[in-house]
DNA sequence: GATTGTTCTTTTGTGCAATAATATACAATC
DNA sequence: GATTGTATATTATTGCACAAAAGAACAATC
């Protein structure tokens, strides 16, 4: 049986290639992230510092916000917004979820229910999804970086036990609740004042509006975000790494979780009471309130 | 300019290609930790589960030893070892070093030393370690995994800040000082008699003389063994994960110290305590000795 | 002085055919 | 009944030519 060739078609649009669509996606989380509206000048050369890329694939996302009416070039002043990022915004103009994304979800899903084996070929996966070895290359990469997924010695890849396990949710959180008290309690923690503001502004916009127009993913983005940036504080990258790697796995199931907007609000008065308590330097007491935080999560899933 | 093949001409030996060699190497290892002595059975089979391989490559590792004269092929027998597996025996019998493990330690080496920028193309590690783009795909897959280095959205790779750091060693010290005793001190450890006395059994082996034959990279390894299998014991796969990530990057420095044979020889007698009081089920106390034993490392970088 | 527009260079992805490595099945042997 | 020996099928790697994407340099513009 050879692989068919009518689903692996690029997507026709007018507004650039998966990739670019993807990449617009990016610029306007980003701006809505920084807090940007309509009018403001989208930056080339700050875009791409933002995003790690060159200017030359950034500017491609402008063009394709500008053919999804996201954004407007004027001539010789590169692009501004022209609606205000608020968080649908962006994802229905442009492309339809992209085809990798999907089969991403897919291969989770499976993963999740069992129903892989823990053993699998790539031509096995090539074949049960319908992918290019070219594809499946990246996709795995994609997987194995978010470590759920590591290369057998031989033929076959091996999915981590982290991921099938039915506690899994529990077990991340306990791991969590050791690892992030600790870092704030290490003795050379510290963040800076305006790592502070900035993630103080951030939980207010939640707070004071934002949130109702937040998706589940964007939801458990901006958390993960604040709890990454905190632990950052202990300077110690090792920390950061594992609670990274946490996160990425716990991703997996937040999907199934669904936004109680009430306990949401609570959650994020606990971030901004903690942050009032890292900002006096009160780090023992921090540290408590850290656990306290993750030992009894007010939204299952979604610390 | 055109990368040269004649570094790149495979190792003219009779034993097998590369690969084989080496898995003949772990053969050997396995067959160490395990215990088996001249005259013990090598069963196809039972080595193919353990090193997660099949029976083919395994045969084929059985024949370079063979070649090597570590071991006897015996008609509808197998094979038998030839020789008591002790460390050195393996290595100067086979092959040299393999190229692409030179290689590693020589990027290893560089990234540690600085001399490589943090964030770098394919094709310029192609030039500067000549390697084809294949060998230089696997170099990066093995080092992405051991979380080192990671993909940057457009071409090339960044260097992790784990590594670069002068300070690393001491952060991961640090980091492990939290997650192994947190993880003997949660509610559910626990660590079956079968596994405590295979680890008391090895431990003793190493006081009792093994020591002196091993090589510092032997050291290392059955030190991480000795606390994988430990921290496993908290039946959390996220607590084990994190450690093995921390232990594949310190093996990095690991290399540079070097051996206090004394030193170990304490250290060896603080796990055999450790392995006591985890028996009589006192973890509260074990994690204690945890945190001791890893808050002054009687010898540096290992522990 | 910062930013955009444009051009040119370099780097990487992709598909394919040939080749190598691994897995599997089953008969033969102890 | 477990293990080896052997043949066969499946799976993955490699090198190459071509296409696509990203990066870099510099002039033009605000």
């Amino acid at each position: 049986m050879t692989t068919s060739d009518s689903s692996r078609q690029r997507a026709a649009r007018s507004g650039g290639s998966e990739r670019t669509e993807h990449l617009a996606g990016l610029i306007m989380a980003l701006a809505r992230r920084e807090g940007m509206k309509a009018g403001d000048r989208l930056i080339e050369q700050r875009l791409a510092d933002a995003l790690d890329l060159s200017r030359a694939p950034i500017r491609l996302g402008l063009k394709a916000l500008e053919a999804a009416g996201l954004a407007r070039g004027e001539p010789n002043r590169g692009f501004v917004l022209a609606k205000n990022p608020t968080s649908g915004a962006a994802q229905p103009a442009l492309a339809a979820v992209r085809r990798s994304e999907q089969v991403y979800a897919t291969i989770a899903g499976d993963v999740l229910a069992s129903r892989l084996p823990a053993d699998i070929a790539e031509a096995e996966l090539m074949r049960r999804y319908d992918l290019s070895r070219a594809e499946l290359q990246r996709m795995l990469d994609r997987i194995a970086a978010e470590g759920w997924i590591a290369r057998l010695p031989g033929y076959g890849w091996r999915f981590a036990e982290t991921v099938s396990s039915p506690e899994a949710q529990a077990k991340a959180m306990a791991f969590r609740a050791v690892i992030e008290p600790a870092a704030i309690a290490q003795p050379d923690f510290t963040l800076p004042q305006e790592v502070i503001a900035r993630l103080r502004e951030r939980q207010l916009r939640v707070l004071e509006g934002e949130l109702e127009k937040m998706t589940i993913g964007e939801i458990y983005h901006s958390g993960c975000e604040f709890h990454e940036e905190i632990i950052r504080g202990a300077g110690n990258p090792f920390f950061v790494e594992a609670l990274k790697r946490v996160n990425s796995i716990r991703r997996l199931f937040a999907y199934r979780s669904f936004a109680d907007r009430d306990g949401m609000r609570r959650h994020v008065r606990q971030h901004l009471r903690l942050l009032d308590v890292l900002e006096a330097r009160r780090y023992a007491e921090a540290a408590k309130l850290m656990a306290k935080h993750l030992q009894r999560p007010l939204v299952a899933g979604l610390s």
